[in-house]
RNA sequence: GGCGGUAUAGCCAAGUGGUAAGGCAGAGGACUGCAAAUCCUUUACCCCCAGUUCGAAUCUGGGUGCCGCCUCCA
């Protein structure tokens, strides 16, 4: 089975075909650097990674585009607040970006534009909008003629009646039409503002995306992902500036996906209700790789609700996780030799049939929670074995860590292997002191033996007695 | 009001019409100096009502609950 994903643009799972036989452009709504992101947030981010990784693991050539949006409202007021430059702030906001996102695993996108560096990109975008006779100036400000524009609404499947009944109408608004949205903002007194055919000014939120993604990628893209809180107005806007700014009948974006919302306490956790928690500070309260797991544990469409009893169930399957990987490492070490008794064909045929299902399970919509599923039962099946066996061959090793390394490259949920970082010098402490236990065990004095045991639990260092010795982990 | 999502064990959650994956927690057991990990055993009237079907968690119709979008929002 090949890889089906949901369109919002249809409501259907369609097979994914790329526009260029082996490649796929992928643009992501990326952060507005006003603020640490919240978890809410987070989750695009981990859950698109991973359809990224995916889509790398079948073979593709993917450009990953995510933008860093650096000007804008919230960032004017944020800075105002704080006293810095706006600039100032989506410096610092962006290194907090990158720090956190690397905390979760989330790798850096192939090309990360920034609004504000594209501002000749987004007037041109403008011009063309204007040339094709989809938008107009008025008073400084330009607008995006909705009335001109008949497939406005075909994404968020609401026709222009029920979209103007909900429009919010300011005093003084210079449009034509409630829904007639800002491509170019005039300037404000104390606001960052760049010269434009228009006076000096500033783009409007939906711009930045349609001109940096078709610098990047193109005028015609295969994958565009967000909130689904974006889909109205964000990205059928960006639709149609993009396509009105192309003039071609191809479609911005063929593959429109969108993430279910992050609910905290069963509401939706947004920074506007107050309800929501930093990523930063989730971090700093569950290991990054529950937070991972979390998100991955249902699928990307579905809500999901975040909770302390969420996290530490995640966290708990995180070790287990863990736990498998540092048991067949160390049974790599102390248990690797000839067995006759072990069926090497039959494991191996275990494990492609495990594969087989992972893959179908990705194929379908990425589909990460029965991913996991399998994934676990990789897990149970190498932990069987080595319960059986005493003694197991280079070659089941080999298979099995082959395994959950190419697992893990794509779902990023075990995690760095401490076996790795066997030889620095605290480990060389621990061994020490794991041989000291091991003696005073020899002699009965197992108080000495608690004693050291303790203390490095006190240090996160975890020891666990096996028949062929003493193997220790590192707390999640 | 318009549009959409969702309802599966104590909790989280997958599920393509053929009597329910997986994880967490719990109980009992094996192993262990004690622990930890692991393994074995064990836990589901699939929101309600009606319908289609030989057969429905899955399809249809009607309810009900919860959530979201329609305004900045991942």
């Amino acid at each position: 089975m090949s890889l089906a994903l949901f369109n919002d643009l249809t409501r259907k799972k369609e097979p994914f075909i790329p526009i260029k036989e082996g490649q796929v452009t992928f643009y992501s709504c990326g952060p507005t650097v006003y603020d640490y992101f919240h978890v809410g947030n987070s989750r695009p981010f981990i859950v698109f990674d991973v359809l990224r990784r995916w889509l790398e693991h079948e073979g593709y050539h993917v450009t990953f585009v995510q933008n860093f949006t650096d000007i804008d409202d919230k960032m004017i007021h944020r800075a105002h607040k704080e006293g810095i430059t706006v600039q100032e702030l989506a410096e610092r906001f962006i290194a907090e970006y990158n720090k956190d996102a690397n905390a979760l695993g989330i790798r850096k996108p192939d090309v990360s534009p920034r609004a504000t560096e594209h501002i000749p990109e987004i007037i041109h975008t403008i011009e063309r909008i204007i040339e094709n006779g989809h938008a107009y100036v008025s008073d400084g400000d330009v607008y995006f003629d909705i009335q001109s524009w008949p497939k406005y609404g075909t994404l968020c499947k609401q026709n222009l009646e029920d979209l103007e009944a909900g429009a919010r109408v300011e005093p003084g608004e210079k449009k034509k039409d409630p829904l007639d949205f800002a491509l170019w903002k005039a300037e404000k007194p104390g606001e960052p503002s760049w010269p434009s055919p228009w006076g000096n000014g500033r783009p409007g939120w939906h711009i930045e995306c349609s001109a940096m993604s078709s610098k990047y990628l193109g005028d015609n893209i295969d994958i565009h992902s967000g909130g689904v809180d974006l889909m109205f107005p964000h990205h059928e806007n960006e639709a149609a500036q993009s396509e009105a700014a192309s003039g071609t009948d191809k479609p911005f974006v063929n593959y429109w996906l969108h993430n279910g919302f992050l609910l905290i306490d069963n509401e939706k956790m947004s920074k506007s209700l107050g309800n929501f928690l930093t990523a930063r500070a989730a971090i700093e309260k569950y290991p990054p790789l529950a937070l991972r797991f979390f998100m991955l544990s249902a699928h990307y469409r579905s809500p999901i609700n975040f909770t302390t009893d969420a996290l530490e169930q995640s966290a708990a399957g995180v070790s287990r996780l863990r736990n498998s990987r540092s048991d067949l490492n160390f049974a790599a070490k102390t248990r690797t030799g000839k067995n006759e008794s072990f069926d090497l064909k039959k494991f191996q045929n275990e494990l492609d049939e495990l594969h087989t299902k992972f893959s179908e399970a990705m194929n379908d919509d990425f589909n990460t929670a029965a991913a996991m599923g399998i994934l676990f039962d990789v897990v149970y099946l190498i932990n069987t074995t080595l319960k059986e066996n005493d003694i197991l061959p280079d070659e089941f090793f080999t298979l099995s860590k082959n395994a959950l390394g190419e697992y893990d490259s794509i779902l990023g949920v075990i995690g760095p292997d401490d076996s790795e970082s066997e030889h620095d010098e605290e480990s060389a402490e621990i061994e020490n002191l794991i041989q000291e236990r091991t003696n005073a065990r020899k002699t009965k004095d197992f108080a000495r033996s608690d004693e050291i045991r303790n203390m490095l639990k006190a240090r996160g260092i975890v020891l666990e007695d096996t028949p062929q010795g003493t193997k220790w982990k590192r707390e999640l």
